[in-house]
DNA sequence: CAGAATCCGCCGAGATACTG
DNA sequence: CAGTATCTCGGCGGATTCTG
């Protein structure tokens, strides 16, 4: 397909698509703490984000591993270990929200 | 303030608060509709997207405006004729977009 | 033409309690 | 430790009707 093919229509829908894949409540917040190949355990999420309920952690998380954007890796032992970190497209996310961020603090200047 | 002085937490609030002004059903279908330096009626945003109802057509670009990611310029004639283009802000954000497309159409690939 | 006003259904998200 | 299971509420977005 060429880049040149898209409708202001479709692009909108594919970046719409993308989006929606980044909304929710607590995804950027948990994305951030896993960008630069970090390796955090559930656990590890909970205090790095003090306000985030458990329902919601593990919701999200659920989310951005079913999307592909984070991996899920179990440790079958007692008591349960459960490691997230990114994939190499999660990775591949950096760049977008750099621009978002700079885009962002273009407003004060 | 200086780059590096980012905590993971502290950018992801930063983008969050960026991503919340591109939230809503429509405000990217509208954008990309923008994009370019057009002017667009109000009649011409309905037929471009014939899906939207008047009610949240109005509402999008009252918060874009509101935002300050589109200028509206309202002509005192009867009738009423009501132009919408992006400010200078707003067309700033083509890069993130772009880079958020690339991103999700990396997944395929 | 460019909207404002109203009513309504759905779901995202918080709080709380429980479990393998 | 790493989650599920419920209950609840607020707000987004759709449909419809009305107006300067």
């Amino acid at each position: 397909m060429v880049k040149n093919a898209y409708t202001p229509v479709t692009a909108a829908v594919g970046v719409e698509n993308a989006l929606r894949l980044l909304e929710g409540r607590w995804k950027l917040v948990i994305l951030f703490h896993l960008f630069g190949g970090r390796v955090r355990r559930y656990s590890d999420l909970e205090k790095l984000i003090p306000e985030i309920s458990q329902k919601m952690l593990a919701q999200q998380l659920r989310q951005l591993e079913g999307d592909g954007i984070v991996l899920r890796k179990v440790y079958p032992q007692v008591p349960p270990k459960v490691e997230y970190r990114l994939s190499e497209w999660g990775q591949a996310l950096c760049p977008a929200l750099d621009a978002l961020l700079t885009w962002a603090e273009l407003r004060d200047s």
